[in-house]
DNA sequence: CTATTTTGAATGAGCGTTCAGCAAATATGT
DNA sequence: ACATATTTGCTGAACGCTCATTCAAAATAG
């Protein structure tokens, strides 16, 4: 008695999250999936897994499982767990980073206007997700130990801290204001970093709140240039 | 050609830090250490671990050598390497709560002192070791999937957000501040959350620096109550 | 001597990696 | 058109390594 299975039915082999159908829904299903698509397909159940078990115990089985794809795929799209990893974290650096450059493009020349579009899109739906989030708390928690993990971290980069500290700069030069521009930009990026951690951890704090919290800050910084609604 | 090596010399073993040291000569070296010594020695190590390899990358056999002890010594002292990784965040926990315990005592009964204390103590040189921020970051990267450690990182638990949110409320009545309470209160201990991801990460910050920039937080928040020095 | 602590070799489970082979898609020949 | 060969994507069993755990024996303490 031998069943002969339809294979490649990806809708019957496992329910797999929204990110990862949507990942490998951008072109056809089965076997006409291009290599990309493949990858970030890949890339997405990593996430989930990440997000899932934690670092420790991610698994290329649950990974691969999470894809609705077979254990030796990840060997063959990337070369090894260590290349999916870092791809991976890649990924998330650069969607980061496209956002808040996207959002500070929007934000027109004023620089009260830019420093909230750059407040506000670390708090946007798209990038502060509960899985992405706890990726990133991942990937942070084995930084430390290991330079190609710190360097991606850093998306938060040099770049990206030093657009935010000409706009405090600025901001102090037309307020008037009396803080030091350098002390003040990273305890407002620092700020940022730890509500991200504590949306992570989970307790009942939502998204909406954790950017109520830093609007907060930027009223007592910038009490000449904001609003709880908006930069003046 | 049978050399005898006389065993337990741990000062030939291997060169222990400074920390497995000490928690090994509370009492005397050998085998003459009590049971709470030797676990005490082993938690030592295991922050020692972390903080080099990471969580993923932590294994029993690098904790027994760091120690100077054998391989199978944990397992005796502790019973699985999770409860030994339990224990660790345990003492760090309470060597948490105890440093702003006591901080909060020396301040006396000013709300603008108790909140600079508890403020500065975060960066005080016993806490906040690179080591010991590693070994945070490590837990903190597995807490979101592992209950038993997200319990214990909020060491930072309801009592002292309580206190601080109390403090904040306190000095928003006495100098007539504008903000809302628990999202300045939420905004500032993020911040200083963050302060230590960074510390931990490694750049060219400097505890100096980080506290500096926690205190450039007060200054704005509260610039009736404090100047750089501290609470008026 | 008895009890306690420590050792280190043995065990086995779990996991990343490899790879021979299958099947779908595409190219080539007739 | 059809048959055949080649390429490409994928599978899953097998392999070997790492590491937590176990435990019998040794070392030490009392």
């Amino acid at each position: 008695m031998h069943l002969r299975l339809k294979k490649n039915e990806t809708a019957v082999r496992m329910k797999l999250t929204p990110e990862v159908r949507e990942a490998a829904d951008t072109e056809k299903r089965g076997r006409k999936a291009s290599k990309e698509t493949r990858r970030q397909q890949l890339i997405e159940a990593t996430i989930d897994s990440l997000a899932k078990r934690g670092y420790s115990e991610t698994t290329l089985a649950d990974v691969a499982d999470g894809a609705g794809l077979s254990r030796g795929i990840v060997n063959f799209h990337f070369e090894s767990k260590e290349k999916l990893l870092i791809a991976t974290l890649q990924f998330m650096a650069d969607e980061y980073a496209a956002n808040w450059g996207a959002a500070l493009e929007k934000a027109g020349d004023k620089a009260a206007a830019q420093l909230w579009a750059l407040v506000a899109c670390d708090f946007d739906r798209k990038i502060c997700t509960k899985r992405k989030l706890a990726a990133w708390c991942a990937f942070w928690g084995e930084a430390k130990s290991r330079p190609t993990y710190q360097a991606l971290c850093g998306a938060r980069d040099v770049k990206y801290q030093d657009i935010f500290l000409a706009l405090c700069q600025t901001l102090k030069d037309e307020g008037g204001y009396a803080y030091d521009p350098d002390g003040m930009t990273l305890a407002l990026c620092a700020s940022m970093e730890g509500l991200w951690l504590r949306l992570m951890m989970g307790d009942g704090l939502t998204r909406e709140k954790a950017f109520a919290a830093a609007v907060e800050y930027l009223l007592v910084a910038f009490p000449k240039h904001f609003t709880r609604e908006g930069p003046k």
